[in-house]
DNA sequence: CTGACGATC
DNA sequence: GATCGTCAG
């Protein structure tokens, strides 16, 4: 056996080795992986994960969100809605389930039962039909607010579906969403889950030739009105929840795109 | 699409 | 408690 011979038989050993114990890492540790968040950059796009006023951002595969322990509800959701995500399948309606991710415990969803508001997905099931998995996994406590009906099938709805034409014509959209939370809101349920007087939804879209921005505020009631009479500045946003969005973004061209109120880059169709 | 809720086992 | 069917915005 010549040196070439040898050398050459390392290699090939090298190679499969790292293949192997990649191969043994993807089996038996990605559940872990995924579970601690390490893999949220595949899933989501934790380059444009917010700040947290509450230090408690967990990741999901489908999405990551800030927890609020005071107010039993995520601050903010956020996450990812690619083109390739929407989907027409329709899976049945599993059962709200505690989030075990969340350390301080996250509502019960009984806290909801009878007490006249709806248990509204943050990130909406809708947006996750993509697999079963991503689809129930929306059905988290740690992932709902308490919404009055009459806005959460209304407006609320019409704006989720105004999100997946955009994240379809604009080859993807990033979404931050979620309820503005303060101290002395109205709150139900024996956890006394807060209720938010407004809930807001701020989207960026990086995926065409021009960044670019649109902030929603929307009044927790029921409205007829068209939805860019409830367009703001994201800096608007920041102001009310004191949440810094989309911080990794050029100084120059954040500052620029969150003082910004126009929506003329975004169709309305 | 977004949901609640009563009947049933 | 889990499932199924019905109903409503």
């Amino acid at each position: 056996m010549n040196k070439k011979t040898i050398y050459t038989l390392i290699a090939i050993l090298i190679v499969f080795g790292i293949y192997g114990y990649e191969f043994f890492l993807k089996e038996e540790e990605k559940a872990e992986v995924v579970e601690a968040g390490k893999d949220v950059k595949n899933n989501t796009n934790e380059y444009f994960l917010p700040t947290s006023t509450t230090s408690q951002i967990t990741h999901h595969e489908g999405y990551s969100l800030s927890y609020s322990e005071p107010h039993e509800q995520a601050e903010w959701v956020a996450y990812e809605l690619k083109k390739s995500h929407l989907a027409k399948t329709n899976f049945k309606r599993p059962y709200f389930e505690i989030d075990k991710a969340i350390k301080t415990g996250a509502a019960h969803w009984r806290n909801y039962k009878k007490s006249g508001y709806d248990r509204g997905h943050l990130c909406p099931a809708g947006d996750r039909r993509y697999s079963q998995f991503a689809h129930d996994e929306t059905f988290l406590t740690s992932n709902i607010s308490p919404q009055r009906h009459d806005f959460n099938s209304g407006i609320w709805n019409a704006l989720e579906q105004k999100v997946r034409y955009w994240a379809g014509k604009y080859d993807g959209v990033f979404v931050v969403t979620g309820g503005v939370l303060k101290h002395g809101l109205k709150t139900i349920g024996e956890e006394n889950v807060a209720v938010p007087n407004e809930f807001y939804k701020v989207l960026i879209d990086t995926n065409t030739d021009k960044t670019k921005m649109i902030a929603f505020l929307l009044p927790h009631k029921k409205s007829n009105k068209p939805l860019y009479e409830f367009v703001v500045s994201v800096d608007t946003i920041e102001k009310l929840t004191g949440i810094d969005f989309f911080h990794e973004l050029d100084d120059a061209l954040e500052n620029k795109l969150e003082a910004s109120s126009s929506y003329k880059a975004w169709s309305f169709q």
